[in-house]
DNA sequence: AATGAATGAGCCTTCATTCAT
DNA sequence: TATGAATGAAGGCTCATTCAT
């Protein structure tokens, strides 16, 4: 949909930069979004300051989404796709502990415009509220044990492995578990961390 | 601070029950803001809702509670309360498991006063941005890995344990990813929690 | 409803005053907008100007409606009693000219409390629209049509009448057009206008 | 205003169809406007839908017009122009009731581009407050209050006929109410209408 | 101690209008 | 000539908080 298709291109040749225009700026003011989301929560941060953030007038959001719950949204689900690209990294046990730990913190703080464990967390809680959000999370949720199972599958191919869904299970309860503590924990010794997952860690993952 | 002294006692010698009646009153209206903030959330909440579910005026909120955020965090101090007290009950390693699957669910309903993980989610998130309620936070969570390690020292008493503290750290990463997941699905399946909570935990609790 | 019984009076002793204390509200307020709607118009006035007009502040004119538009039917249902007693008082054909001709014009200046031509007007146009206002309106002018035609009736008991349905039709279009008339040329020559009504009205209800 | 002057034309030739060109954008917005307004009212109409409508930029319109409120004005001299052509239509007596029928109801539907009743009344209520509408509008009234009294006059040349101003006056309020009638009860019985109309037009029209 | 009416700042959203292209 | 993105001033409405009673 993005692609303008090279019929549209010649009868309509602008439509093409109109439709990059449109992407770049809903991009400005998700990422403007973003950032007062994390810095003030879902409900406190104003359309007003996302749109100075986002350097606009707040008028001109309006263009862009339907409404501020647009804007939320659409924040989640981008939420949702990081977590599951981070989670899509963990390709081999071998570095494993060694990923999670070094992606622990560097989130968060309003800088990176990646995943922000605050955001997941008002996300999950908001959910609890509004089925539009509850929808969005549940098939993500699903989606993600479905890739965690297989993931141990191939991990041990070739191997009978029982409870495979259990691990499923465990592991994202671990990784949700990693999001909370970051959040509350967000200068932790690393050494700790690294030491305790790298003791549970192979206890889930090998057969 | 709630312990009358004497002085007062003697000059204003109804002050004893005026302070249960304090007491009694604040317990009303956190009991009225919990129902409402686990239904709305922390901001969606309004004053007006608390003091309607309370069965007494805004105003007098105002007499026990200087402002809104000063009830928020009440009721974060006794949701960490809460935890803690939850975390205590596992005294054994035999239960573990069934007790954590028993209590998985029948919170965040509004029905059940106690524990909310959406409220749980919501204070962390919060935390990110209200130093005094990231102070609370902090506070509690390493009084509660001590907990953990001290308890895990206990069941594993004049055998070799190393890295209690490691464990200690997986378990809390555990219990709130448990959290997370009551929030986002209700309603498992029993029997898979129980099995994944039967796998992993025997492995963290014992030498 | 206003009335409280006394059994209320005296387990509610309050309950009284507070009834009235809300329609006094509600009055100023209706007060206010019908003068803010008169000069501006139901859509141009604004809540913040009906709320000085009022002298109060805006967020307390929700106390006692929900919405604008919700004051916007009130007004309406307001000027519909006030047209209907406005007819009501055309009780005998001798003074039913001079009173159209005294009415005409003390009216619509935003001074008088009472029924306003320009609002009237509106409210029509309006009714085009809102299914509210169109539902209210419809009701209205099958009631003032019946009254008409009683009233038409009445004044030629005895003798035989027919078209009383189309009399009682021509004398509301007339009502109708003089409120128009009203609206466009405030300052008509009431010997003409006196004139006028005589010399069609005694056509209109005599058999 | 129209005509180009004739150095216009040799300096600038191509000036005459310059000047055609902005006749038909100008009815082109006009045109659009009247749907829009006919079916949201002068005030909820917006620029944007206009310039839907009308299948043209919002900023092309203010080319044509200055302001929304010139739109306004033009389209009350365009409506204020219908009723003088549709009032002239009615030359003899023996038509015009049957005509008055006719024309009943086939407007403020959106679909005739003509007269619609609901504007006219907002016209009415609007004249109250903007000096200019009430201008044109009283210009216009008295113009076909002439109308009407010279064409009564030609209906019965020859005859003595008293009162033509003050039955010019009746037949006004008379056509002004069949407007506020058409608003409210588009879906009269139309036998009534005829009866009604057959039974007090004679009156009026004859010496 | 208790009420609940009242305040007013601030929120989300709309829209007439402008202007770079 | 024409576009439509951009502006920013209101507008309707909510709600934490205060205060007269």
């Amino acid at each position: 949909m993005q692609q303008t298709t090279e019929q549209e291109a010649i009868t309509r040749p602008v439509s093409g930069k109109a439709q990059i225009r449109v992407q770049t700026q809903r991009e400005r003011i998700l990422s403007a979004a973003q950032k007062c989301f994390i810095e003030d929560g879902f409900h406190a941060a104003s359309m007003a300051s996302i749109a100075a953030t986002a350097a606009m007038s707040p008028g001109l959001i309006y263009r862009y989404f339907n409404s501020k719950n647009e804007i939320i949204i659409a924040i989640i689900e981008r939420q949702l796709i990081c977590l599951r690209t981070e989670i899509a990294m963990l390709d081999d046990t071998v570095n494993l502990a060694e990923r999670l730990t070094t992606r622990y913190g560097n989130c968060g703080t309003g800088l990176t415009p990646g995943l922000s464990p605050a955001l997941v967390l008002e996300m999950s809680a908001e959910a609890t509220r509004d089925p539009d959000i509850a929808a969005a999370v549940a098939a993500f949720d699903s989606t993600l044990r479905t890739d965690i199972s297989s993931w141990l599958d191939r991990l041990n191919r070739g191997k009978i492995t029982t409870n495979t869904d259990s691990r499923a299970f465990i592991l994202q309860c671990l990784i949700d578990g990693l999001k909370v503590r970051q959040t509350r924990e967000p200068h932790i010794d690393r050494g700790l961390l690294r030491t305790a997952l790298n003791e549970i860690l192979p206890l889930l993952t090998r057969p």
